[in-house]
RNA sequence: GCUGGCGUAGCUCAGUUGGCAGAGCGCCUGCCUUGUAAGCAGGGGGUCGACGGUUCGAGUCCGUCCGCCAGCUCCA
């Protein structure tokens, strides 16, 4: 048969030469690093044999072929996913009692799930202090450079097997397997695991790895099943990329907004109302930077902005469908033997706005913004600062539309996310969340509108990716995952297309044919919500916004106390361009409000003493550049304004400088 | 919501076998009148998350509740 390799090259092997013997064929460096092989597009193990996981049509034909190492994607994946094995090996090897469940790779690493009991069946706690002990283990392991090696099992054979070891998750796993499945274990020394593969072909392979955390996770995520212990960790290919890793993990935790936004006067989180959070003057600042931006952006495209009413009667929402599909996640409350819900989404109230009066297509489409507040009753375990709360307001607008108008629509707010996104320094990815278990509607009516969001994201030049069964119960979605400054991703823009709310709320306009037609509907946030939003944004500038965000753009320190009256009137020339300005004048030497103004993160500090005063100067101190010395006062301000206006990424950029960075590859 | 951990000053955290509630930073006052990464001195500040129990005596032990953290689950 003939192998297409990745650079184009064909080679011709006997069906029965394993994938190692091909890579050994290739070069013996190119065998010493290989890990896995991908022939056609599945990964298999290097002792496969070619011909035996080609696929079909292969016979005599062509058959793309790559040797997979610690560089690619899926290499990386077989790598930590050995690594997970040798963590289970080394946890049975100081609790011999332990069983195992399921040890996936996950992104950024792996975890294995176990039930962890010493030789005598006795459960057994673990904490982070245990990590170190079975990291040396695992170490063991990895230094005995055991084989690993795949059979193929009968599937009564394999559940005996693990009948008899007491492993009843595995049994359980075994079960679970669909008819024809192939049921493999894979073995490395004393070791043994029910796996699909594939795997290294030894344990010494593995060269850098870390254990980071434990905790519980219940068996198949199921609370009312046992609660099992959940050990985390991940592997690199070498140190240096461990290490790295681990700094983003740190840094990460340096950023949290949950520590910033209270250090940096922007918001308070208090037990007396969990997931409603308090906004103070600087962080409302930033809220309202935003929105109005928002609004800048959308007025010339033709969005009218409302409001609609907080609370609303049950018969809305029993009408909307949210009533029977998303109860779950409401406010409500009873008066006068009534019913009320604090609304979760905005689009209800849109739907009687648009069905007020009578809609000629010449008025399509119509495009309602709100910034209002919604409330969704979050589980208390979920909440997470500002990035899972109960009070959100959401940068929404519903547009209703006719069908032949939804492209140019999607096409819109893909622009409007390109260029917020692309302002912020953020790249995102799109994912098409298709219908869920609990939807309304005709699937048909479903499978019609998956497609045209599939087909606004092509014509937008776009790619995504599927995730099956999470749309919204009234439509399907496309979800945008930002990509903040450190490579986290974080879901915050949104657009769904919506053929059941026009017809639950009989919405129609009149066609040029006279006729009464059914609108579409596009629900549509960019940011999300401002909460997420800025919570998203805290950890992506690390609190060091730039400065057409920043809170205080400027802070003005007057050397003595009688620089005040000229630090005020610099204060109010930076005010009068419309500039965020402050003034600390306390006692404190001029060195110690630096430091102050420097952990407040404020792009600029304005310094007046006698010479500025003298001159109409300010010594101007940049966050990112230090001292720059005397400028003139008008020079600044419009400096500043224009730096502002601009919106500017900060100089110093939002990548986090990392000790592996020598500064020329800077992301 | 479930499992585990945690809750002491505005913040970060000490607090021994149950025996007079502490430190650093911040804050306030005074001195200094300040020149680019923390000047000196003094001071105020606590229902030890809430409620109940055990005890001569509870920050400490027990119970219930609330909140937070991690994970599960869920999602903007």
């Amino acid at each position: 048969m003939a192998l297409v390799l990745p650079d184009g090259a064909v080679r011709e092997v006997q069906g029965a030469t394993t994938a190692a013997e091909v890579a050994g064929a290739i070069g013996p460096r190119l065998l010493r690093d290989a890990l896995a092989a991908r022939v056609g597009d599945r990964v298999v193990d290097l002792s496969r044999r070619v011909g035996d996981v080609a696929p079909a049509p292969a016979e005599g034909g062509r058959c793309p072929f790559a040797i997979l190492t610690v560089r690619d994607p899926q290499g990386l994946e077989v790598y930590r996913h050995t690594t997970t094995h040798i963590l289970a090996q080394a946890v049975r090897r100081l609790w011999p009692g332990t069983r195992l469940a399921i040890g996936p790779v996950i992104e950024d690493g792996f975890y294995y799930d176990m039930d962890v009991r010493d030789a005598a069946g006795n459960a057994v706690r673990l904490s982070a202090e245990d990590l170190p002990r079975i990291e040396a283990v695992m170490a063991d392991v990895i230094r005995e450079d055991l084989p690993v090696s795949r059979e193929v099992m009968a599937r009564a054979d394999a559940r005996a097997l693990f009948e008899k070891d007491g492993e009843d998750f595995k049994v359980e796993i075994v079960d679970g397997l669909p008819a024809g499945a192939e049921v493999t274990l894979y073995r490395q020394g004393e070791f043994y695991d029910l796996c699909r593969g594939p795997h290294l072909p030894s344990t010494g392979r593995v060269r850098a790895f870390r254990l980071l955390s434990v905790a519980g996770a219940y068996w198949r995520g199921d609370e009312r099943r046992p609660m099992l212990q959940r050990v985390y960790g991940t592997a690199f290919a070498g140190q240096e990329e461990l290490e790295r890793y681990l700094w983003v993990q740190e840094e990460a935790k340096r950023r949290d907004h949950r520590r910033l936004g209270p250090e940096l006067g922007l918001f308070q989180l208090r037990d007396e109302a969990p997931g409603f959070p308090f906004w103070l003057p600087r962080g409302y600042t930033l809220w309202r930077i935003l929105e109005n931006w928002s609004r800048q952006l959308q007025e010339p495209l033709g969005y009218t902005e409302v409001r609609t009413p907080i609370i609303l009667r049950s018969e809305l929402w029993e009408r909307s469908g949210h009533w029977g599909h998303y109860r779950d996640n409401m406010f409500t409350m009873e008066r006068e033997g009534e019913r009320f819900a604090v609304k979760p989404m905005n689009c209800p109230a849109h739907c009687l706005l648009f069905g007020s009066e009578t809609r000629s297509y010449r008025d399509l489409p119509v495009r309602f913004a709100e910034y209002g507040q919604l409330a969704r009753y979050e589980r208390s375990g979920t909440l997470h600062g500002l990035l899972r709360v109960r009070s959100l307001h959401q940068d929404d607008a519903h547009i209703y539309c006719a069908p032949e108008q939804i492209g140019a629509e999607m096409a819109g707010i893909f622009g409007l996310f390109d260029r917020i996104y692309g302002t912020l320094g953020m790249t995102y990815e799109i994912r098409l969340a298709t219908r869920p278990e609990d939807f309304i509607g005709d699937p048909e009516v479903w499978r019609k509108a998956e497609e045209d969001l599939a087909a606004a994201v092509g014509a937008a030049g776009r790619d995504f990716a599927l995730a099956p069964g999470e749309g919204a119960f009234y439509g399907p979605k496309l979800e945008f995952h930002v990509t903040d400054a450190l490579g986290r991703k974080w879901q915050c823009a949104t657009a769904q297309l919506d053929f059941n709310f026009p017809e639950r709320f009989d919405l129609s306009y009149v066609g040029s044919d006279g006729q009464r037609h059914r609108p579409v509907m596009i629900h549509r946030a960019i940011f999300g919500s401002l909460e997420r939003f800025i919570g998203v944004l805290i950890e992506h500038f690390g609190g060091a916004f730039p400065a057409w965000l920043a809170p205080v753009q400027a802070l003005v320190l007057p050397i003595a106390d009688r620089h005040g009256p000229y630090a005020d009137r610099v204060a109010a020339a930076l005010r009068e361009a419309g500039l965020r300005a402050a003034v600390d004048g306390g006692g404190e030497k001029i060195g110690r409000r630096i430091v102050a103004g420097r952990l407040q993160k404020v792009p600029y500090m304005l310094i007046a003493g006698d010479r500025e005063a003298e001159a109409g100067t300010v010594a101007v101190r940049c966050r990112s550049r230090g001292d720059l010395g005397p400028r003139p006062l008008e020079q600044v301000v419009e400096a500043l304004r224009a730096e502002a206006a601009s919106r500017a990424p900060a100089p110093e950029g939002a990548a986090p400088r990392t000790p592996a960075q020598s500064g020329t590859d800077g992301g």
